[in-house]
DNA sequence: TATTGTTATACTCTATAACTATA
DNA sequence: TATAGTTATAGAGTATAACAATA
């Protein structure tokens, strides 16, 4: 059958387990009531309390209007809520609700269950390893670690060769 | 401002820079023409000539409507091409064009220059630990070396915690 | 006038279901 | 009747552009 004339790259690897990771997390947060997007949002709001839409949206790398809609779900779910900045009035304030708050505790125990599907037949040593090299990775590549964009520009997922 | 309680995991790692990869790639493709879903799928058949739709369909666990559409972008591009089998005429055989051919050459390239541009700046020890872990890993799923699935059940791409 | 957020709209990707032709 | 491929249609996800309120 096929002929594997070169093996898989760095690259095409791990863009195959990148999607296999997100498509993991996607159904454990599927369980949880949102979607792995809304959970990112609730993931920053959290950690930075009172950040606008405008902001939220250049850390995403989204359009504001995506903004609005991640926002619209997450508030009438009640897991996060607007409110107007009484300094600007502009500016809506993102916060966590207490719901909310339960909701992110429960989704890192998800993250650390998948953590173990996900490199359970590493050795320990090998995973402390492959743990140091992606974060060098990644923040050679100036990834928030707080972030994940998904992706930018070029609409498609998959990926090849 | 943000507060790391935690750092990031291996599944948010791998999510991360997969999705950063598959970014990086679909600007590749983009120049040469064609979509990094097209780009799989033109390997695929580079590496199997004569498969059927089909069996393409299950390969790449995608539905057969969204083969049609891939081969059709194919096709038109002058790519790929379809004849009918003579053995089993509802079976449409696929097959790589010459300026397919070429095209697999040149995408062949670019997968190599963007190995370059992700793992630079790891030591050759380094990179190449980190390449024989990503293919444990990868085996250990029961990951297709040919295939990229992109994902599978759960729409969503972007990920978190 | 510039900025924040919202709405209206459209485009891309993908799947489901109905249909055609072959077997 | 079952299978390969096609078409029609619909639903996500996301962006662009026009707009309202506020600065």
């Amino acid at each position: 059958m096929s002929f594997p004339e070169r093996p898989a790259r760095i690259g095409f690897l791990l863009s195959q387990l990148g999607a296999m990771a997100a498509d993991s997390f996607a159904t454990k947060t599927k369980e949880l009531g949102i979607t792995p997007a809304e959970a990112g949002v609730l993931r920053i709001i959290g950690h930075q309390p009172g950040i606008n839409q405008s902001d939220l949206a250049v850390k995403l790398g989204a359009a504001k209007s995506r903004v609005v809609a991640l926002i619209d779900s997450l508030e009438a779910a009640g897991f996060a809520a607007r409110s107007r900045s009484m300094r600007d009035r502009r500016n809506q304030e993102l916060r966590v609700t207490e719901s909310g708050r339960s909701l992110l505790s429960r989704l890192r125990s998800a993250a650390e269950a998948q953590e173990v599907e996900i490199a359970d037949g590493l050795a320990d040593a090998d995973r402390a390893k492959l743990y140091e090299l992606l974060l060098r990775l990644s923040a050679m590549h100036g990834l928030d670690a707080d972030v994940h964009p998904g992706y930018t520009e070029p609409s498609a997922a998959s990926t090849a060769e």
